[in-house]
DNA sequence: GCCAACGTTGGC
DNA sequence: GCCAACGTTGGC
């Protein structure tokens, strides 16, 4: 079991989104960098705990968690070209981009702000702090519970 | 909207 | 196989 960041713009695909899929579950796909995809490929594994982060909006900010119920598989996005996903390189027999489907766990009682994260001595070794921009992200167990803590209040 | 960090691509 | 150019990400 690991523990993961997930980073999302909430103007595209919101923690609010995500309690409200009808399903249950949500897709994690349009992941279009390579270094993320391969996390999400390679080790993203069902039942993982996963920290959903608010990127690029006003305050950046992990507000709540989800797990992850189904591993990875390739983003049908990739193969539609309606889709502002879609990848004219991307051929079906050699995927090039995965996706996962997620649920949502819990809604933090604060959001916890990135500047604060930079600010916790316990956080300064967080990949979030150490490489800017990565959207699929392995967490300690320590910063975990960390990150947790910090949101009860 | 600028630009920095990172990985991939492709010309030679 | 080097390395410059390019695409993506995302804080500021």
């Amino acid at each position: 079991m690991t523990y993961w960041l997930f980073k999302s713009e909430p103007d595209e695909y919101s923690l609010q989104d995500l309690a409200a899929e009808a399903t249950g579950c949500g897709r994690w796909d349009g992941i279009r960098n390579y270094q993320a995809r391969n996390f999400l490929r390679d080790q993203v594994s069902l039942g993982d705990e996963v920290l959903f982060y608010h990127s690029a909006c006003k305050v950046p900010a992990v507000v709540g968690t989800a797990k992850v119920v189904r591993a990875a598989y390739p983003d049908p996005a990739q193969f539609d070209p309606e889709n502002k996903y879609f990848d004219p390189k991307a051929i079906p027999d050699e995927p090039r981009w995965y996706c996962v489907d997620v649920t949502w766990c819990s809604e933090f009682a604060r959001p916890v702000p990135l500047a604060e994260i930079k600010k916790t001595p316990e956080l300064k070794n967080m990949v979030l702090v150490k490489q800017g921009r990565l959207s699929i992200q392995p967490v300690t167990d320590s910063e975990w519970e960390t990150i947790v803590r910090l949101g009860e209040r």
